[in-house]
DNA sequence: TGCATATATGTCGAATATGACATAATCTAC
DNA sequence: GTAGATTATGTCATATTCGACATATATGCA
């Protein structure tokens, strides 16, 4: 991983490894990572596409446009879970998560 | 959703819709839930594949036996980010974990 | 049977995620 | 420009999830 761009993520506020692994993530925490902006991606895709603001979604997940916008960002202190709810929440089949993930 | 199913999930611990669903699950709530299931099943299956203990996982994992079996029980104190985040530490790609989820 | 190993269940304090609020920044017409 | 709408950021109290421990229940095997 290139110091550009783990400080960039550091930036957004990631915990990027620990001392030891200073200069590269694992494998499994880059994949966690990419899974997570990849969900993101999709929600901030479908909410266009229906043509929303973040406080109509936010209403319909029963929660605050402030954590719609963090949602969107793939900030870290947002779960899979939540997403993956979010995007259930607006319509998206078990099958779209998957092909969004991978 | 039949009383039985809804019966045995509450008896698990899960907190099956509010008052005004008694009788059904959403389909979100249905989808998540078979979602956290389809990763619970892929972990036991991939453990068992490689014949480890759950104690042996666990340490890969750093985390204790109860909760490998919490996970492989689909408790609902497990989130699908350490479900996802342990398929990954056991060397499931991205790929294989969308196959499961769909 | 009895003993060892493996898995399941219940609980708890600590850690993390959550919704909400205030407020800042950005965008979009006019 | 600037007013109004939308999206982003920082913070906090509460809720949920976490690892760990104790202990219970299985599973196999002499």
């Amino acid at each position: 991983m290139k110091a550009t761009k783990r400080k960039k993520l550091e930036s957004k506020g990631w915990k990027v490894g620990s001392a030891e692994d200073f200069l590269d993530l694992s494998s499994e925490e880059a994949a966690y990572i990419e899974m997570k902006l990849s969900l993101s991606n999709s929600l901030k895709e479908r909410r266009a596409r229906e043509k929303l603001s973040q406080v109509e979604v936010a209403k319909i997940f029963k929660t605050s446009q402030s954590r719609v916008a963090k949602m969107e960002a793939g900030d870290p202190s947002v779960s899979i879970d939540l997403l993956v709810r979010s995007l259930l929440a607006l319509g998206a089949s078990p099958k779209e998560l998957a092909k969004a993930i991978s």
